[in-house]
DNA sequence: AACATCGTGGTACGTTCGTATCACGAAAAT
DNA sequence: ATTTTCGTGATACGAACGTACCACGATGTT
C-alpha cells in the first residue's frame, strides 16, 4: 500500500474537502478533523500535508481563487468565440454572483476569508489585493475597448465605472447570500448598469 | 454594594464591550471571558445578563444596528437643517464607508455577522433583511424626490439605482476594510455615481 | 425578625481544538 | 542486505471555551 505519492494532488484534494465542508457549515466551524473526515483521510495526514491549520487555510484560499478564475474563463468562453466587451464584462460580473451552489460557496468563503484577513496579516497579504485588482484592470480595459468601438459613450470614466461595477457585484452578492435579495433581481440591477455604460450610436 | 440594578443599562455596557473587543481582534476570536474582561466584570456576570453566548451575539448585533442608525442620523443632521435629497443620500452612503475607527468596526462586524448568518438561522432572522430594506426605501424616496424637484433626470429607475448604490457602498466598504482601496477613492467612486444620478436642468 | 430574592464571585466540568509524539510497514538508497 | 526515508495510523497533551454549580452578602418583603 504505501508507495510514492503526488503531494500536490493530495493537497488539492484536501483543500477541496476544506472548501466543501466550509461551504456546508461555515468556515468558522471547520476543524482539522472535519476536513480529514470529508477528505476520507486520517487527521494525521492533514497534518502531514499541511503542517498547520493556518497553512491549510492559506492554501484553501489560493485554491478557491484559482477555481474562481476558471469559472470566469468558462463563462466568458460560453459567450461565443469572440464575445464583445459587453458580453465579457457581463460574464465577469455575473460569475461573482451567488446563483448556484458552487458560486454561493465561492462568495461565502471569499467573504469569510476577507473578514479573517482584517486581523490576520498572513491572509491579508494574499490575493485580496492581487485578484480584484486584476479584475479591475480587465473590466476597465473592456469598457475602453467598447468606447473605441463606439459601443460606449466616451464621456464615462472607464476605471471609475469598473471599480463601481465590481463593488456593486460584490455587494449584491452578499445580499443574495444572506437571503435579502434574489439572484434574479441582483442580476437585473447589474444588467441595468451595463445597459447604461454599454450603449452604441454616438 | 449589591443593590437593584438596571438590567438594560448593564446589557448595553456589556454589548459595547463585545463590540470593542470584536472590533479589535475579530468576532471569531471573541470569548465570553474577553467580553467580561473588557467590560470590567466577572465572567459570571456576562452569563447572568446574557444566559448564553448566542444571545449575547444577537443582542450585540441589535446594538450595532441601532448605533449605525444613530450614526446615519447624525451625518444627515450635520448636512444642514433641510439638506437636499442629494446631500442626504450622500450622508447615507458615506456613513456606511469604513473611514474612521468606528465605521471600520461597524463594517467589519456587520460583515462578520452576515457571514455567520449564512448558516445560523437565529442570526439570519435578524436585521439583515429589515435594516437594508429600510435604507433601500429611504434612498429610493430621495431619488424620486429629486426627480420631482428637477434635480434628477426622470429617466432613471429610482429603485434600481438605489439598490445599486447601496450594494456599491457595501462592496466598496469591504475593499476598504481589507486594505485594497483607500477610503478617499471609495468615496470618489460613490460621488461619481451620485453626480450622475443627481443632476439638474432638464 | 425571618425569609426569599437579587447581584455577584469563584470555580469546576466536559468538550473540542490544534498540535505533538510514538510506532510501524513498505519502498528507495547505499 | 542493511539502512534511511516516506506515508500512515493511533493516540496523547495542554489549552481554551461555553456552561453549570455552589456560596454568600445585601436588599426588599411579610
Amino acid at each position: 500500500m504505501p508507495k510514492r505519492v503526488d503531494h500536490a494532488e493530495r493537497r488539492t484534494a484536501i483543500a477541496e474537502a476544506l472548501v466543501r465542508v466550509a461551504g456546508r457549515r461555515g468556515l468558522h466551524a471547520v476543524g482539522m478533523r472535519d476536513v480529514a473526515a470529508e477528505a476520507g483521510v486520517s487527521l494525521r495526514l492533514v497534518q502531514y500535508y499541511f503542517e498547520t491549520k493556518e497553512k491549510l487555510l492559506l492554501f484553501g484560499l489560493e485554491h478557491l481563487a484559482q477555481r474562481f478564475g476558471q469559472r470566469f474563463a468558462a463563462r466568458a468562453g460560453a459567450a461565443g468565440d469572440d464575445p464583445g466587451p459587453r458580453a465579457t464584462a457581463e460574464a465577469l460580473l455575473m460569475a461573482a454572483l451567488p446563483t448556484d451552489e458552487e458560486s454561493r460557496t465561492f462568495h461565502h468563503l471569499y467573504t469569510s476569508y476577507a473578514v479573517l484577513a482584517v486581523h490576520d496579516r498572513a491572509l491579508a497579504a494574499q490575493p485580496f489585493i492581487k485578484n480584484p485588482d486584476a479584475a479591475e484592470d480587465i473590466l476597465t480595459g473592456l469598457i475602453r475597448e467598447a468606447q473605441e468601438a463606439d459601443q460606449a459613450p466616451p464621456g464615462v470614466d472607464a476605471r471609475l465605472e469598473a471599480v463601481g461595477l465590481l463593488a456593486m457585484s460584490a455587494g449584491l452578492g452578499t445580499s443574495v447570500l444572506v437571503g435579502q435579495r434574489s439572484p434574479e433581481s441582483a442580476g437585473a440591477v447589474l444588467t441595468h448598469q451595463l445597459d447604461r455604460i454599454f450603449r452604441g450610436r454616438h
